[in-house]
DNA sequence: TTGTACGCGTTATCAG
DNA sequence: CTGATAACGCGTACAA
């Protein structure tokens, strides 16, 4: 913070005197659908561009309570799936002439500050892809008393929508994959506990192994991060119990691509050969000749446009909006670590 | 954009008619430094959070001209070291009270009507790790009267500062490091020629290639836009060529990943059995086991420190502040990629 | 220490 | 179509 002898700024009575007319009629020149002559928006826009005159948003802000400002609230960008999530949450909200205020999060202790500060700037709605759902967060969230869309979260409560891949689903998809593929001794590589989206797809998982016939007793849960390096833990930590494993659903591609690694260097089990393994969120690393991993595409554009739509509806919504929850399917994209050996 | 029944936020003066005392009183309950009762505080405080208050930045910021938001101007976010630029950013900004108001940008197109819009919000300053260096972009850059500070750009101009990897100086060690491994027939794979970083890389291979004494003429050259198809497909071009490589640097690491997988695949060469190779950024996936790919650290860190300092320094110069450059060397990550064959 | 009054730059309203 | 005026919510001299 320093202090800083503001250079003033041209404004917009500067460009009225210059072009002779009134302040009024510099601000109907740049608006869209203002009723101007154009001689007169044609002088005000000549004496705006040669004083470098920039219409300035912040008492507009004042004025109508609005500030066209969304707060992107995101954390783990080491995670590809997340960085392309901020990549197109980014467009598409500039798209709609929406401004990105960032607060990057890394735990759910920063995150109560962080909102605040983002709350005095006047935010007209907040959007997250946080996984952790807690109910902390879940009220302070809610207390902000404006739009909350989510990705993937389990939170709920007023002001909160939310947008989640079809997680269940895509679990029981994974199930039926593996059973048609004969395998007997499935694992299940699971995310942080917290991670509501990982819960989910575990349960799914399990579902559909107990639909198929399959005994809970024969699946092995192993638990990760959802870092490289946990998949890759998780997987020498079955070696060392001497376990074996055909058949692999991991919770994201990146413990996936560990848990390939591990697989080969430590038991010399080749993917798909001895083992099939499968992945979520279809990162590109997933795509990577080296690991050419199965997954499931989130399908991020749906999932963006589908939080658009709920926040068009909720900043709609003259009081408290209705808490609203839109599922998009996962496409499984089947690569070579899933495929049939001749 | 929607209209909206703004619902009335908490103001100051709700606050003051409460406490039974002035706005000023309210005013000064939330200044760390203003001479106030603690009696008089803690009423304040006290109906505050009975109401739900919270100060108002907006205003403040038409009174001092400043806003303490900070543009921060990306691209290439599928890249994970511009994720985990962002990242660090970020939060070295939060950590100064500095709010960032993010631009998400493809193509140089774009950066023109965004910048625009950006301004409108008065912010403070820019930071951008845009890899682009046109005229035109320093131009526009310049022209926002505002202090910008560069990641790894070429960009000069009034108000700009750049902070670079020392992109030369890692060319040359990695010429040195090859020269040393005895590589005949090295390979320069280069990014977009339009980044400014990788043919600083290049030159720098190139000159020390010929301090050692080698002729440019043993030195294969190829273009890839730093993803990891292009370089996959380069090393598929060399393949065609009949070119077999012992050595290459790759402008950065997705493309040396793309690279080592189709030096497997197309021409059945192991690294660093027949070839070593040498990567730039330090990406997660360069430690990844599969690739183990020696690799230039930019040191994000020490990058974005230095970039605060010169943004500290520009926000307290009265007027169009210096242009600076701040340098910071590449550390060689050496891993199995380079490994000397037993 | 406290309260009063003014101003920041723009948009909306109203009269002309 | 155009210009004058009020209002947005807060910080800050100034007076008490």
């Amino acid at each position: 913070m320093q202090e800083q002898a503001a250079i003033r700024a041209v404004t917009s009575i500067d460009v009225a005197r210059l072009a002779g007319v009134s302040q009024s009629a510099v601000s109907r020149a740049f608006s869209p659908d203002a009723s101007i002559s154009p001689r007169t928006k044609q002088k005000v826009l000549a004496a705006a561009a040669s004083l470098g005159y920039r219409p300035n948003r912040i008492p507009a802000i004042m004025l109508s309570g609005r500030s066209y400002m969304v707060g992107v609230v995101i954390g783990g960008l080491e995670n590809p799936f997340y960085a392309t999530a901020l990549e197109r949450l980014a467009t598409a909200l500039r798209e709609r002439g929406l401004q990105v205020l960032l607060m990057y999060v890394d735990d759910a202790l920063t995150l109560d500050s962080a909102l605040d500060q983002l709350l005095s700037y006047r935010i007209d709605a907040v959007v997250t892809s946080l996984a952790i759902g807690s109910k902390t967060v879940a009220r302070a969230l809610s207390q902000l008393q404006i739009p909350v869309v989510c990705f993937n979260s389990s939170l709920v409560g007023p002001w909160i929508s939310t947008v989640n891949s079809n997680n269940h689903g895509a679990g029981v998809a994974a199930a039926r994959l593996m059973v048609e593929r004969c395998v007997a001794r499935p694992v299940w590589l699971a995310g942080p506990g917290k991670n509501a989206a990982s819960r989910a797809r575990g349960e799914g998982f399990c579902q559909g192994l107990q639909e198929a016939g399959m005994c809970m007793t024969g699946l092995t849960r192993l638990r990760g991060d959802d870092t490289y390096d946990s998949g890759y833990d998780a997987i020498t930590r079955l070696w060392k119990r001497g376990i074996r494993p055909n058949g692999i659903f991991s919770s994201n591609d990146m413990m996936a691509c560990g848990a390939i690694d591990a697989l080969r260097e430590r038991m010399g089990l080749i993917c798909p050969r001895d083992v099939i393994i499968l992945g979520y969120d279809n990162i590109p690393q997933a795509g990577w000749r080296s690991y050419d991993l199965t997954s499931f595409d989130q399908h991020t554009d749906r999932m963006v446009t589908g939080a658009m739509e709920l926040l068009d509806e909720a900043l709609l919504a003259k009081d408290s909006p209705l808490p609203r929850t839109h599922v998009v399917d996962a496409q499984l994209i089947e690569r070579g670590s899933t495929t049939l050996p001749d």
